[in-house]
Formats: structure tokens, C-alpha cells, sequence
DNA sequence: CGGTCAAA
DNA sequence: TTTGACCGG
């Protein structure tokens, strides 16, 4: 679900050749529940192997990843790593809200009604190690590097963008801009034309709304994030007054006269303090052309004409490095 | 979602 | 050249 703060946001419409020569520190776990929440059938079935592993995933990575390299921009993906307890709450929710709309997918294929069932199939997706790993193995086979961030992903790409070693962070949520990502790119597609391409600046966002990043961040306590429940009735702007009014999250508290199950220093400190990997290393390699066949077609029954095509596109990456290595090779 | 191909 | 229906696995 993600930080409700699209109110106090300020986006720019951009195009995907803006991003060329660029590279996106793609949040992974979005990314793949994206891919397993849309790539299905109308009946709402994901897409299948003939031994009923999902492969939508697999598909996603594929023609996405190829097309983005096509267009001259350079994807990295970074993972998840352990979840904080705090999150325990939140995906016990998603858990339920899947569970749930199982239930209603069954009912609604059971008696016909063919869009609901879509509808309610995209809500029961959810991500197994199996998924998490196929990801990886393709990632590795197609050359394109991914990093395995110690606990949240979007902060591990944030982390990278600070750093310069990505250009934004590419996600559907707002929670890498409480980790301090000054660049987000929201509605990554490799088809631009169809939702509109978004980059949120940070630094906008927080002159914008005349608040530091650490206000920011107490704003998002206030509203609720994935590791606490916020206030009830304050939404990020009524949040946003709050905190600009009185200072700090503390404050804010004392002035509404609740108060919250958690500390909200403890939640500061998710954003603000979280731990990083520093000594990753990005680079793109050449695809295993054979081997990729072998796991997407062999194994998962993709059509290996379209799995070749698909690699075809990624030797757009890196054209010095093939003609330094026709040299110096 | 992304690729393909037919129709506009 | 653009749009949309359809299929992939």
C-alpha cells in the first residue's frame, strides 16, 4: 500500500528517452508484485509453466529489463532483506487482504463473473521465496546486477542514489523519500505512452511544503507507515500543518492529546538510521545466452524465439566495453 | 505488463 | 504512424 502522501507530493511529467544513459535503482520487491499482480490472464490466472509454477514474474523481468536497456537506460535491482519486527502488523494485513481475495477470485470464477475474478486475483498475489529466486537467477543470467539490501530495499537504493551510484530510485511508493532518495521515478513502464512517467524530487517536495526531511519523516508518523498506525483523521496535509505548527512529531502529539503504541523515535529511526550495504559493486555483463534459454525455455516454457529477442536487445548496454574488449580481448 | 499484428 | 485486441506461460 505504501506512504499516503500523495497530497503534499509535487511530480514532473517526463518522458523514458529523458532517462537515457541514467541509472534506475529499481526497487525489486515493487517491481515483481507489480508483475504478478497485472501479468495474467482475464480469468485472473498468472501466467504458468506446464508444471503450474507462475511465470509472470519471469516475463515481467524479462521484456521490462530488455526494454529499458533498449532505450538506453541502465537498471539495478535491489532486494529486501529482513523486515523489521514493526512491519509485522502491516504484512499480517496484506496477508489477510490476500487471503480474502482468494476467496473472492474462487467465487467470482465460480459464477462467471469474469472481471471481478481479474480484479480479485491481482489483490492474491503474493511473492514466495520460489519468485524471489527465480528473479534473481534471471537477473544474473540476463548480466543485470542486484543488490541485496541488509532489511528494507528502498532504503538500500536510496542509499545509492545519495551516493551517485543511481541517478533515482524506481518505485511505486513514497517510502524511498523518507529514506532520503533525492530522486524518485515513479510509473516506470517500457511502454511510456500508456501512464504517465513521473520523477518526484525531494528537495521540492520538502521546500515545497517548508519542512526538513527529519519533519518529513515525522509527518509520515503521524499519517501511518508500514511500521506503525498513525493517527486517525490526520492525513498527510492536516500531518504536514501539524508539524510545521509545532516542530517535531513530539510535539505534535502533546498539542493533539494522543498518543501512539510505538515511539516515534523508533520509527525516526527506521528512516533516518537504517543500515546500508557500502561495498556493492554495479556491473552489467553480457547475457548467458544459452543458459537463459535453457532456465526460461527448458524449464518454464518460454518460447525461445521470444526469449532471444528479448536478450538481442540488451547489447545495447555497454558498446565501449565490447569494442575495448575487441581491442584489448 | 509487454510484444505482435491487424485495422484505422 | 497510432490504437487496440489478444496472447504469452
Amino acid at each position: 500500500m505504501g506512504l499516503k502522501f500523495r497530497d503534499i507530493v509535487s511530480s514532473h511529467e517526463i518522458k523514458l528517452d529523458e532517462l537515457k544513459g541514467k541509472t534506475v535503482a529499481l526497487d525489486a520487491a515493487n517491481t515483481i508484485y507489480q508483475f504478478l499482480s497485472s501479468i495474467r490472464q482475464m480469468d485472473g490466472t498468472p501466467l504458468m509453466d506446464s508444471q503450474g509454477n507462475v511465470t509472470s514474474h519471469l516475463s515481467g523481468i524479462l521484456y521490462r529489463t530488455s526494454s529499458l536497456v533498449e532505450k538506453g537506460i541502465k537498471p539495478i535491482y535491489v532486494f529486501d532483506g529482513k523486515a523489521h519486527i514493526l512491519k509485522k502488523d502491516t504484512q499480517d494485513g496484506r496477508r489477510k487482504i490476500r487471503e480474502e481475495a482468494e476467496v473472492q477470485w474462487k467465487k467470482a470464477v465460480d459464477e462467471g463473473r469474469v472481471e471481478d475474478a481479474r480484479k480479485f486475483a491481482m489483490r492474491s498475489s503474493r511473492m514466495t521465496p520460489d519468485i524471489i529466486e527465480g528473479s534473481k537467477k534471471l537477473l544474473d543470467l540476463m548480466g543485470i546486477p542486484y543488490i541485496q539490501a541488509i532489511s528494507e530495499g528502498e532504503a538500500q537504493a536510496s542509499y545509492m542514489v545519495d551516493k551517485g551510484d543511481a541517478w533515482c530510485v524506481g518505485s511505486q511508493d513514497y517510502d524511498c523519500m523518507l529514506f532520503g532518495a533525492p530522486r524518485m521515478l515513479k510509473n516506470i513502464a517500457a511502454r511510456g505512452s500508456k501512464s504517465r512517467l513521473e520523477m518526484i524530487y525531494l528537495d521540492e517536495v520538502l521546500e515545497m511544503n517548508g519542512l526538513t526531511r527529519e519533519q518529513l519523516v515525522d509527518v509520515a508518523v503521524l499519517v501511518g507507515t508500514d511500521f506503525n498506525e498513525g493517527i486517525k483523521g490526520v492525513g498527510a496535509k492536516k500531518g504536514r500543518n501539524l508539524i510545521k505548527k509545532h516542530g517535531d512529531v513530539f510535539k505534535a502529539l502533546k498539542h493533539l492529546k494522543a498518543e501512539m503504541d510505538i515511539d516515534p523515535q523508533e520509527i525516526r529511526d527506521i528512516f533516518l538510521n537504517h543500515d546500508c550495504i557500502e561495498d556493492y559493486d554495479i556491473k552489467w555483463n553480457k547475457p548467458d545466452k544459452e543458459e537463459t534459454i535453457k532456465f526460461l525455455s527448458d524449464e518454464h516454457d518460454f518460447s525461445a524465439d521470444r526469449v532471444v529477442s528479448a536478450l538481442d536487445k540488451l547489447k545495447k548496454l555497454n558498446p565501449a566495453q565490447k569494442s575495448l574488449e575487441q581491442w584489448f580481448g
